[in-house]
DNA sequence: GCCTCTTAATTGTCTGACAATTCATTTGCC
DNA sequence: GGCAAATGAATTGTCAGACAATTAAGAGGC
């Protein structure tokens, strides 16, 4: 952990840095203890304010804990697939709603997504992804949904898509991918039609899975895909804002 | 913003979390100027320390910036691609390192991934991203590479990939999926014939995205992500570890 | 109109203090 | 001796006050 401040400005910062640094690099391991905010004080010679906010900042991106007590401290946290999944989904979901991505784009995006763990889940699911899938399904088929339900129980229906390739790191980036663009799905209206087109397709998707053909699986997504990009198109003025 | 303090624990997350939400809700426009230190301290019924923590930790994630100075303060920021792109490195090379992933999942998740976008790739490449992968071909070919060297160009390749279809929400997904992985690819050591074997199927690539041939990119792609496994499992022994 | 100086607002940092929490040690009782 | 309670020490969490640094806007002079 270095401890020459390069600059004149926001010291917090750069001692974050430092820091984060020496956790990146390997010179600080999961569970080691940080010392304690009188000793960083020392070592970068700065206020203990100073310190504090530049541990807040490390704390923020999940890179550690802090215990109070005389055992206590600033301690390297193991950064979980639960802490990153959340923290991937916050990112993606300000970059998609700030940058003005337009839905077709989105849309396409998600769909190139899962599509490659098509053939992987046909492959590997296992029999508590198909019942998740038809639970959905079953889910979706029901009169009364709100749109904001709807839209939930498909993010839960792909994710055990994506979930039955069996592939932890999959399932990471493509969860995160598929949960930000969530806000972007709740912005079409579906109709009693669209919904029933969907759960056709989703009851086709289930079956090739359920068949393990996984090319055929790869084409319905295809055929999801461009379908809700024709939703998006036709329903692109309505513009409901979801708070 | 919420102003009431729920537990009686950390109060500066809590505070964190209130206008956490009220960004990410729409209550908080982009470049909207947050209530200076002193009104947010009224506001929670909190010191400043506390404030400026929560301020912090925000700024960690690049929600807020802060000016110095009479018209400064807080204000929300607008989450640009390379924000986006850089947090979710971080996050997703942590995640990777620090949970024993082996070698194989890593793979099979990037190349799954990767595949996704042959197809775009292939219909929508300009002569950009044709130039740019040749160019890394080239320099993969380039005798007395170092292992390092060789793996960034090789992630330079991939993304000029990555990039040729044209969507930005893709190539923030995918390329930070790829680069994370970039240290456990530094694990491996290539030899002369694994370089040789890879620069050819890179050759096969750009012609096939050249003649714009998505299926035959893909199937590449799967070739390619086949030969890294192999090599991944039969240098699985050496651990190399990139400091 | 333009330049300079002053002033006010705001964040960045430091210091000192106290509260809250937790663990280790000591004390006191049996 | 053994066990429970009190004590103390270490550490983080919070607060208050002060000053420095920075920046925008206004005042004043020319």
């Amino acid at each position: 952990m270095k401890t020459d401040l390069d600059d004149n400005q926001d010291l917090s910062k750069q001692i974050a840095e430092a820091i984060r640094d020496a956790i990146i690099n390997g010179s600080l391991l999961v569970d080691q203890r940080l010392p304690s905010e009188a000793e960083l004080c020392e070592k970068f010679s700065v206020g203990r304010s100073t310190v504090r906010e530049a541990l807040k900042r490390l704390a923020a991106q999940n890179l550690i804990r802090t215990q109070r007590g005389a055992a206590g401290g600033a301690f390297v946290n193991r950064m979980s697939f639960e802490e990153a999944y959340g923290q991937q989904i916050t990112t993606s979901t300000l970059l998609l709603s700030m940058n003005e991505v337009d839905f077709e784009t989105a849309c396409e995006a998600r769909y190139a997504l899962e599509r490659s763990c098509a053939p992987l889940s046909a492959q590997r699911r296992t029999p508590d992804h198909l019942a998740t899938m038809r639970a959905e399904i079953h889910r979706q088929s029901q009169p009364g949904l709100t749109d904001e339900a709807f839209c939930a129980s498909d993010v839960a229906f792909h994710r055990a898509l994506v979930d039955g390739a069996g592939n932890p790191v999959l399932s990471y980036q493509l969860a995160g991918a598929v949960e930000a663009m969530q806000p972007l799905m709740n912005m079409i209206t579906y109709t009693q039609r669209d919904r029933e087109r969907i759960v056709g397709l989703h009851t086709r998707l289930a079956d090739a899975i359920e068949a393990q053909v996984g090319d055929q699986a790869a084409t319905i997504l295809g055929d999801l895909a461009a379908y809700t990009a024709e939703l998006g198109r036709s329903r692109a003025l309505q513009s409901k804002r979801a708070d």
